[in-house]
Order: C-alpha cells, then sequence, then structure tokens
DNA sequence: CTTGTGGTTATTTTT
DNA sequence: TAACCACAAG
C-alpha cells in the first residue's frame, strides 16, 4: 500500500498526542489500522495495550476487520489480539466493569423503549413529576407519557454534559437523584449510566475499594487511545477519553470538524477544535487527499466548506483519485412538483446503468448497477413518498430506511386486535377481520384455533402466579395454533413478503420482550391491559422505523437514505433531491423541550444542541461528499408554503461553474453489463449465535434477524448470578485470594439477581446458588489456587470478515500439570452435548489464538448437582473440522442461506420457536 | 425596513 | 404548545 505523505505522518507519530485531520474520502480507516499496526509492531507492547473506540457497532467491525487483515499481512500471526479493544464507548465501558467491578456485575444495561417504560410505570418515584418545565414564566410539572421522552433527555443532559450545578433548581436536581436511584435499585444502567459509572471510576484513586482494580488495569495496560469520529465526542465522553490516558497513554484523535451532524446528542465541535490547546505538544496532521470523488465533487463540497466560517480547522481537500469529471456530471435542477422531479430521478438512475465505472484507477470498468446509486433525504419520513411511489411504478428495485413504521403493518395491527381481545375490547370477528386484511395465508379453522389460545388467555386464575400468564408466550401459541409458517404468506410479485412479514411479527415480539421486562411483576390483568394500552398509544411511536433490512447480504438496490445514515458511506452516483428551504437547511422547532426544564445558563454552549445554520450546512457537506462521480441536487417545491422556495444550498451549487443547471442530452457511451460492486459483509458471531447457527440456521435467523424471543422464565438470571460468583471468586484467586466457605453467603447476596422470581422462588434460588457455590469451592479449593484466567475474552478469526468472540469461564491447571478449559452449567436445561463439545473446542481455538499454547482438557463443570460433568481431552481432528464448520456458517450467513431443517429433529424437541417453523409430530 | 398577524409545522438517531 | 415563516401593513 501506497501512503502520502501526510499519512506516512500520522502513521508514525506514536509518542506525541496526535490530532489527524481526516476529510472526506481520505482513507482514514486505512491509516488508522496502519498505525495500529506500527503501535503493535514497537518492541514490548501488547495487544493489551491498545484502546481504538469509533462512534458505531458497524464502524467498529469496520476498523477491527482492516486492522486484523493488515495484521495477518504484516506482521504474521501474533497473539492476544483478543485483549485488544476495538469498539463503541459504552461496549469498553461495559466490558471494563463486567471484567474489574463485581458489584456492577448483575446490572443489565436497558434500551431506550424499556428505559422510557420504566419511567412511566415508575413516573413518581422517577421524579418525572419532580421536574418542572418553565412555561411562559411559570413552572408546571412533567407529563407522564406525554414528556418522559423529555424527561429522559433532560436527565441525559444532566449526567453527560458539563454542568453547573449552582444554576440546576433543587427540585431539579432531586428529580435526578431519584431517577438514579430507581435505575440503581432496579440494577439497571441506562446508556448515560453506564458511562458514568465507568468515567467517575476512571477518575478515581487506584487504591480506591470499589474502582481500584480497574484503574489499575487501566495505569497497567492501556498505553495507546484512539479515537476516531472525535468531532462527534461529547463532555462525558471526552472525559471518559481523559480518564483513560491520566497516567501517559498516548492519544490519537481522528475527525473532521466539517463533519460534526450530531450535535443534538450534545457532541461538541469544540472538543476537535481545540484540541490542540487543550494537549500540550500535540502534533497535527492533516489528510486533505480526497481519493473517493472527482474533482468537480471535491470543489463542490469546498464551496459548501467555505460557508463554514467560524472556528473551522484549517484544511484545503483536494483531489487525488482518479475519479474523472466530464461536463454534466453535476447537476442542479428545478421542477415544479415533487412528482416531476421523482420521474426525473428515476429516468437519470435508468440512464446511468450500465454506465462504464472503474473502482480502482487500473481496474476494467463495470457497468454501473443499481446498488452503486444513493437518493439521500434530509428527512426521508417527509420528502420521500413521491419517489418510492415512482420507484415502485417502475420495478426498479430500492431499500430504504426510515420510512414504513411498524405499527402501519397489517399484520402489526392483527396483532394489536388480538391482545384487545383478550382484555375484551374486540371481539372474535374483529380478530377474524384483522388477520384477514393482514392476508398471511390463514384460513377460517386456523383463525378458530388461534382464537381458542386468545380465550385461555383470557381466563387467568386469581391467585395463580403472575408469571405463568406471560405476553409472549400468549403470542408465540397464538401464531403456532393458526399455523402461520414464513413461506406459505402469499406474494403477488416474488418471495420477500414472507421476510418481511415475519420481520414484523419479530419486531412485535422484541416490543412484548420490552413491555414484559419492566413489566412482569403485575399481575395479569393489570398486565394485559397495560400492554394494550401501550400498544395502542404510545409503542407506535417508539417503534417508527421498521427496515425491511433483514441479514447481511447486500440486495443490488437503489438506496433510499437519510443524510445522516449516508455518513461514512460511498457511491458512484448520489441525488439530493427536496432541496427546499426550510427543510435543508431545516427550521428550528417549536413546542417544549429540555431548556423549559434545565436552565439554559446551566450548559455551556447550550445553542448546539438546538442546530445551527452550519450544522445543517455540514450535513450538507456531508450529502455531498458521498459521490464518487455522478451528483444530482434538484429542488420541486413542497405541499405548503413553507416549503416552495429553493433551499440555499441548491442557490450556492448553481453558483459552482461545474454545475448545470439542465442535464446536457446523453452522452451515447458504449454501455457496459450492468455489474454490482461485490462487497462481502462482516460478520462476527458471539459463542451463544455460533451455537444457534450450528444448530438450526433458521432459528438463528428468527432469533437474530428476525428478533423473535422465546418467553422470560420466573427463574431467568440465576445461571449469570451463579456463573458472575464464580467470576469473582476466580479472579480474586488469580490474586491469590481464596475464598473461604463462610464469604459464600455474603458472595451469592452480592450476584444474585432474579428479577422475575417470586418471593418463595428467590428463596429457594438463593439456596440453591449457596449450595452450588459451596459444593464447588469444596471440591475445587485444592486447584483453586491454580486459575489461569477468567472469564477470559478470546476471538478467533477464521476467514477474512468472518470472526468469532465470547469469553472463556475459567482457564485452569490441573495438578497433572495439564492445562483445561471450563465451561460452567448451572441449570438442568439440557444442550445437546455435541453442541457443548464444539463450543468448548471453539474456546480451545480461542486459547490458542491467546497464548499461542493448546490447551489439553475441556471440562463442563455442572454446577447443579443432578446434572453430570464432563472432561475430554482436546480431540485435534474436532479442531480443524470447527474451523470448517464455522467459515461455512459464516459464508451461509453472509448469503442469507438459512434453511430450516428437513425433519424434525433433536433441536426442533428443544427450541422455543419451533411453533412457528414446523408441525410437530404427533 | 420594521412590526404585527395568521397560518403552518414540529428533523436527524447512536449507544 | 411553541416557534417560525410569509405576507401585509405601516
Amino acid at each position: 500500500m501506497d501512503y502520502t505523505a501526510a499519512q506516512r505522518a500520522a502513521i508514525s507519530t506514536l509518542d506525541d498526542p496526535l490530532l489527524i485531520i481526516a476529510c472526506a474520502g481520505s482513507g482514514k480507516t486505512q491509516v488508522i489500522s496502519q498505525r495500529i499496526v506500527e503501535i503493535l509492531r514497537r518492541p514490548g507492547v501488547r495487544p493489551e495495550n491498545v484502546v481504538a473506540f469509533t462512534f458505531t457497532e458497524k464502524a467498529a467491525a469496520e476498523l477491527k476487520n482492516r486492522t486484523l487483515e493488515l495484521i495477518e499481512h504484516d506482521l504474521g500471526p501474533i497473539h492476544g489480539l483478543a485483549d485488544m479493544y476495538i469498539g463503541t464507548m459504552h461496549g469498553f465501558a461495559r466490558s471494563v466493569l463486567q471484567t474489574w467491578v463485581p458489584e456492577t456485575f448483575k446490572y443489565a444495561v436497558l434500551n431506550e423503549i424499556q428505559n422510557r417504560l420504566l419511567v412511566d410505570r415508575n413516573s413518581n418515584k422517577c421524579g418525572l413529576t419532580t421536574a418542572k418545565a418553565m412555561v411562559k414564566g411559570t413552572s408546571r410539572p412533567l407529563w407522564r407519557y406525554k414528556e418522559s421522552g423529555l424527561f429522559m433527555q433532560v436527565v441525559g443532559i444532566l449526567r453527560e454534559d458539563d454542568i453547573d450545578q449552582e444554576k440546576i433548581p433543587e427540585d431539579l436536581d432531586e428529580a435526578l437523584g431519584m431517577y438514579r436511584t430507581v435505575l440503581h435499585s432496579l440494577r439497571y444502567f441506562d446508556y448515560t449510566e453506564l458511562l458514568r459509572t465507568t468515567v467517575d471510576m476512571l477518575e478515581s484513586d487506584p487504591g480506591d475499594s470499589m474502582a481500584g482494580p480497574l484503574v489499575r488495569h487501566v495505569r497497567d495496560a492501556v498505553r495507546y487511545v484512539v479515537v476516531d469520529e472525535y468531532q462527534d465526542t461529547n463532555h462525558i465522553q471526552e472525559r471518559m477519553i481523559q480518564g483513560l490516558c491520566r497516567f501517559g497513554a498516548n492519544l490519537c484523535v481522528v475527525g473532521d470538524d466539517d463533519q460534526t451532524i450530531y450535535q443534538w446528542r450534545g457532541s461538541a465541535v469544540r472538543n476537535i477544535q481545540t484540541f490542540t490547546r487543550r494537549y500540550p505538544g500535540v502534533r497535527s496532521v492533516t489528510l486533505d487527499d480526497n481519493f473517493r470523488s472527482s474533482p468537480a465533487v471535491v470543489s463542490l463540497a469546498q464551496t459548501v466548506a467555505e460557508t463554514l466560517v467560524d472556528d473551522r480547522l484549517a484544511k484545503n481537500m483536494v483531489a487525488s483519485g482518479h475519479q474523472e469529471f466530464d461536463r454534466g456530471d453535476l447537476l442542479a435542477v428545478e421542477f415544479s412538483g415533487a412528482d416531476d422531479e421523482a420521474v426525473w430521478i428515476c429516468d437519470r438512475i435508468a440512464a446511468l446503468r450500465g454506465t462504464p465505472f472503474r473502482d480502482d484507477r487500473d481496474e476494467a470498468p463495470r457497468g454501473l448497477s443499481w446498488s452503486d446509486m444513493a437518493v439521500l433525504f434530509r428527512s426521508v419520513a417527509k420528502d420521500a413518498d413521491p419517489l418510492v411511489a415512482e420507484l415502485k411504478r417502475r420495478d426498479i428495485p430500492y431499500v430504504i430506511k426510515g420510512l414504513a413504521r411498524l405499527f402501519d403493518a397489517p399484520e402489526i395491527q392483527a396483532c394489536v386486535t388480538a391482545f384487545s381481545y383478550i382484555i375484551g375490547e374486540s371481539g372474535a370477528d374483529d380478530v377474524r377481520d384483522s388477520w384477514n386484511a393482514a392476508d398471511i395465508g390463514l384460513d377460517a379453522a386456523d383463525l378458530t384455533a388461534g382464537l381458542k389460545v386468545l380465550d385461555e388467555a383470557k381466563n387467568w386464575q386469581p391467585g395463580a402466579r403472575w408469571g405463568s400468564y406471560t405476553l409472549q408466550r400468549t403470542y408465540l401459541d397464538f401464531l403456532e395454533a393458526v399455523g402461520l409458517r414464513e413461506d406459505t404468506v402469499p406474494s403477488a410479485d416474488g418471495t420477500v413478503r414472507g421476510e418481511l412479514v415475519f420481520y414484523n411479527l419479530g419486531k412485535f415480539s422484541q416490543a412484548i420482550s420490552d413491555f414484559e421486562q419492566i413489566h412482569f411483576q403485575s399481575d395479569p390483568a393489570r398486565k394485559y391491559e397495560g400492554f394494550v394500552r401501550w400498544l395502542t398509544h404510545h409503542a407506535p411511536g417508539y417503534y417508527a422505523e421498521s427496515d425491511a433490512d433483514v441479514g447481511y447480504a447486500t440486495p443490488d438496490a437503489v438506496t433510499i437514505a437519510t443524510v445522516h445514515q449516508a455518513k461514512g458511506m460511498q457511491w458512484p452516483a448520489v441525488f439530493v433531491p427536496a432541496l427546499r428551504k426550510n427543510r435543508f437547511p431545516s427550521k428550528r422547532q417549536g413546542g417544549i423541550n429540555v431548556f423549559h426544564v434545565i436552565p439554559e445558563n446551566a450548559v455551556p454552549d447550550a445553542e448546539r444542541y438546538r442546530g445551527t445554520e452550519a450544522d445543517e450546512a455540514r450535513l450538507f457537506y456531508v450529502a455531498v461528499t458521498r459521490a464518487q462521480k455522478y451528483l444530482a441536487l434538484s429542488f420541486s417545491p413542497g405541499g405548503s408554503s413553507m416549503y416552495a422556495r429553493r433551499s440555499v444550498f441548491f442557490d450556492l451549487a448553481t453558483r459552482n461553474p461545474n454545475v448545470l443547471t439542465a442535464a446536457p442530452p446523453v452522452r451515447t457511451v458504449a454501455r457496459l453489463e450492468p455489474r454490482p460492486r461485490h462487497e462481502l459483509p462482516d460478520v462476527t458471531l458471539s459463542f451463544s449465535e455460533l451455537k444457534y447457527l450450528f444448530e438450526c440456521p433458521y432459528q438463528f435467523k428468527l432469533r437474530f434477524l428476525y428478533g423473535f424471543n422465546p418467553p422470560i422464565h420466573e427463574a431467568l438470571g440465576y445461571g449469570k448470578s451463579v456463573h458472575d460468583v464464580m467470576a469473582e471468586i476466580h479472579k480474586r484467586a488469580i490474586d491469590g485470594d481464596l475464598a473461604s466457605a463462610a464469604e459464600v453467603a455474603d458472595l451469592v447476596d452480592r450476584h444474585l439477581n432474579v428479577p422475575f422470581a417470586y418471593p418463595a422462588l428467590r428463596e429457594q434460588l438463593r439456596d440453591a446458588a449457596r449450595k452450588a457455590v459451596s459444593r464447588y469451592l469444596a471440591e475445587n479449593r485444592g486447584i483453586l489456587g491454580q486459575t489461569l484466567h477468567s472469564e477470559q475474552q478470546v476471538q478467533v478469526r477464521v476467514a477474512p470478515g468472518i470472526t468469532v468472540d465470547g469469553r472463556i469461564d475459567l482457564i485452569r491447571r490441573l495438578d497433572t500439570n495439564e492445562t483445561s478449559i471450563v465451561d460452567f452449567k448451572s441449570t438442568e436445561r439440557a444442550q445437546a452435548e455435541e453442541v457443548t463439545r464444539d463450543q468448548l473446542h471453539v474456546y480451545v481455538l480461542g486459547y490458542q489464538e491467546l497464548t499461542g499454547r493448546r490447551a489439553d482438557l475441556v471440562e463442563v463443570l455442572n454446577l447443579d448437582e443432578r446434572s453430570r460433568s464432563t472432561r475430554e481431552v482436546v480431540d485435534e481432528s474436532l479442531l480443524g473440522d470447527i474451523q470448517n464448520k464455522i467459515r461455512n456458517a459464516g459464508e451461509a450467513l453472509r448469503a442469507n442461506d438459512l434453511p430450516r431443517h428437513r425433519h424434525w429433529c433433536k433441536a426442533c424437541a428443544t427450541c422455543d420457536l419451533a411453533g412457528i417453523c414446523r408441525d410437530k409430530p404427533a
């Protein structure tokens, strides 16, 4: 790989704090990866010394894969790569807490929807009504349900930003305290609390009793910190970075202040703009070669960037790629209506298809295909309808993000009707009508069977345990009774409808899980009623987007996306329609916002949350720089007078000399056969996902691609709790601190978290856990001191782009001096023996990757006294087989080839989802 | 060029 | 409910 002088400078600066200003298309990911390789090349540096942050999981997967590829190529096999962290800051926080702070082991992380359900359910205890909004000079409390979203934003900002405590009203501070108390008493982190807890600990003294191990780990292990997309970091994230570097780790931040587009999350462009002032001795490198776009696209982007005057970091993007500019590539066209605009875009898409295009300088040209084109909107939800209709009319394939609303789907409406039947708000005829309207291949007899399930759910017995009436159970039973199958969903055109319907039904299953996680402990009558109430009033707003983007395989289709979603991507041809005043740039929004609750002067530069003209210009800059060669901007007046005028961005573009305002007649170039660029998606699987994939590919699809969840079990959390106890015991054992029998009760009490158990069950589980741990200690105390690793992160890269990662429960040395890999099982729940054997042999591979050594034995230690433990010698022949098996499974996943088993088999017998897969044998 | 009024609209999304 | 825009009036 040839690097430019600037790239080489960035790659080789390893000792001074480094700021890399990376223009769009400047090969940023490659540079970061290569720099990590150079770090690892240094004598004495181990992979665990490196921590690299990205903004999203997707970016992390890309960076990780690129880095591993380079390492393989430049350094050959090196060990311990599983200890190198490349991921999001939230992921890092979770991982270090999980490793170093036993007190946090039992915490679960809430997603945003569960978070909001929690706030609504505990609105008084959470401080929702204690917090007050200042409206027209008088204060009033916030509304439950209606303003709980606002409340969450408020408690988010209060914990993430650099707040002037003096200016916070007492009642608001109290509300925040109440909210945090509720979170902690239920053992939950929200995304913010996860970061806050970690950051607060990172800033503690190395001798601190709780945070000490974490701080000492950072002090001893973290030597190089890399932060990508630095312009999108906010105050708490900056604190996290400082916490990691406080013992002298080298810091490298990478970003582009012109591409800050997440300001409403509180990201502070100032972090990157003032970086050189805040860290002493910073070396600054600007990557201003754009290898992606033609000179004309680059010049237009420059025009946009130059409107951003204040405090912009100096840079001068130059086109250095191989794309050539031909007059007519850049257009800014006006239309009298959105329909004309849509027709024109489709015409142009059709005309561009088959046009010769070179992905690389010295590669033969290929014909452009559907997936080489993208249409980017400021708001897909508001503006994309006419285009979608036209694409549909012409049978041009497209994938769209963020338009269809989940609860508008007829099959979801039918689900809602089924639950409202249970609480007596709909009749049997309503249920039949709604499912018939969904047209998913059910006949009258199927629905009769389904109604029987719903009738049973109606008849809960007062006094019976609440946990036996789970919504998820009812839902899955209903789907099983009606005999729904993916391949019997009728479809007019192709085979995709079954997939879409199952995707939506899977999402509904997730919605049930979200609700039930928070409302499990309500009595059946209230739970079902509350659920229906939530489904009709609140859920539709929460689950706004249902993208039918199922699987890893990328279809050959035109992309319709928002500019935000397009960040980090590129296409040969890009369209940016609906460039209307008040939409793009977007006008400010009315209604009450966080600053009606938080005094504006308590937050530094509070303006940044609201979004400015400059922020919109940055967004437009991002849109323009996605194009490699063809870029068509267009305007048509929208429905009302508000959107009747042209955007300033459109006018700005027309002033650029490379832009034509009318499309020239199509040049007659030799057309080629359209051939989409073949890009293999990176696949990273956890061990448990892999287990499902081995067991049954279709079950994997139902669970992880569609999102179907099994019902919550009352004892859920027990296995994890015992696991956590073992983890603490072994971590202490490594430090030479052997737990005694007298500590068992205390250990169990600290880690036991069974939120869905009724009181008697909880006692029973506590007792079982104590027994299991005592028995384990009694039987293994002798070799506790020979613990090598506990909860060890491992990673196996079986093929380029296919990685498996996970944690090994325990690695220990036996008295025979053999190394043994141990997996704990704590419940009777059977798992096929060969699956366990496979899993353990994957661990063996992981351990070998980590240390270069081969383990001798694999053990399953059953902590449940009624099950047996196993101990086997590592099977050499199995190790090769398993690699192939993983590779094949990964390839199948990439190709979206996830079939069900041909016949009912052992896996079906234990599968929670068999009922929506096939008929059970008599 | 400023001010008042009535009408219209309320985005983006990651963890 | 709040904020902003377009347009008209002064």
